[in-house]
DNA sequence: AACTATTGATAAGC
DNA sequence: TGCTTATCAATAGTT
């Protein structure tokens, strides 16, 4: 609902996102606001920027809807968990953290963006793996391609097999008729039954 | 945004008021999925009807949410005023675990690795992204190579005009010295100390 | 539930 | 972030 359509996936530009989030936020914070008061329901609603930051309607005590939503679900208490230290988690989600970082990094120098601060060496071998990666994918669009008209080939012939034998079908038919008629005269007129309802089936 | 504008106040007429529920419920779901996958969010919202009836959206484990709220709100409980709960944490982890899967599988792609799988138009889109990457690259390199060139002939411009500062002094040098030495015999020694001098800096 | 006239939300641009 | 406008989307009222 703006000047141009917008596919549901990720917005990509950091700075569209960010207004687009910031818009789209308030309409949801008061579209929530608005269902609470119309309908008299009771909504809740948590909403946290991908930087972190945190945004909340409650139309009732917040406590008290997560309560009933626990209730509702069925889980009475998620304290049973695991007895690894916070401490030992804390570390794991550090390094899991890292390793996202830097694949985002490789991933962005992929497609040509932040390749700024790469040296010459670092270039060229982002440069032949990519061409080796660019190559594949080719290779692998024409095994697809051969395959389909391989497929296609197949279809054809298994098509004009049939269409042989409708032809052969139609001529025994026909002589049939021919030498039929002489001793069974309503013969004709069976077989045009006959043909016409084939055709229809094309 | 229908026939007619509508006060922000409970609708009185039940029938009314439930359709209204049931329409603008899904509207408040489906523009907070949009959020979520738009720009990145974690949205967690729950619609309790007035009959009690319970709805709810989650961009992320709710109780990843959940928990989230309560550390940001600050009211964790008594066990950790900052600490989020081992449930959040592992919330946390599984998530970071599927993100660093889905790179890792993206970058094998990169390098036409394990993209067997992949369809026509997945195919053509990861070329086209690789494609884009790999000019990126060329033209990054020959912007550095472009450089370097540059700054070689600064250097070797600056080599010269130094060559030819010291050529022409080397040459007054000489004619103060055929000038001079008619009248001051021991100045040749000092004049060689001089230009033997200059010629270390090299 | 389906339809449509209207209002509301918002994408893009500044 | 806020304002404006052109457009698209949600939905109120109706059938």
């Amino acid at each position: 609902m703006g000047r141009g359509k917008v596919e549901l996936k990720r917005i990509e530009n950091p700075t569209r996102r960010q207004v687009t989030f910031s818009k789209r936020r308030n309409g949801l914070l008061k579209k929530a606001f608005e269902l609470s008061i119309l309908c008299d329901a009771e909504v809740s609603l948590f909403i946290f920027s991908p930087t972190g930051k945190f945004y909340q309607f409650a139309s009732h005590e917040m406590e008290r809807t997560v309560a009933r939503y626990r209730s509702e679900a069925g889980l009475s208490g998620p304290n049973g968990s695991h007895t690894r230290s916070l401490e030992f988690w804390r570390c794991e989600i550090e390094e899991l953290q890292k390793t996202v970082n830097e694949m985002e990094a490789q991933l962005r120098h992929c497609i040509g963006e932040d390749i700024e601060m790469l040296g010459m060496k670092e270039l060229k071998q982002l440069e032949r793996q990519l061409k080796t990666g660019v190559e594949r994918v080719r290779a692998k669009k024409l095994r697809i391609a051969a395959e389909h008209v391989n497929w296609l080939k197949g279809k054809q012939r298994s098509i004009q097999e049939e269409n042989a034998r409708l032809k052969k079908r139609l001529h025994e038919l026909h002589d049939g008729n021919i030498s039929s008629r002489i001793w069974e005269p309503n013969a004709r007129k069976a077989i045009q039954l006959r043909t016409i309802d084939d055709g229809s089936h094309h």
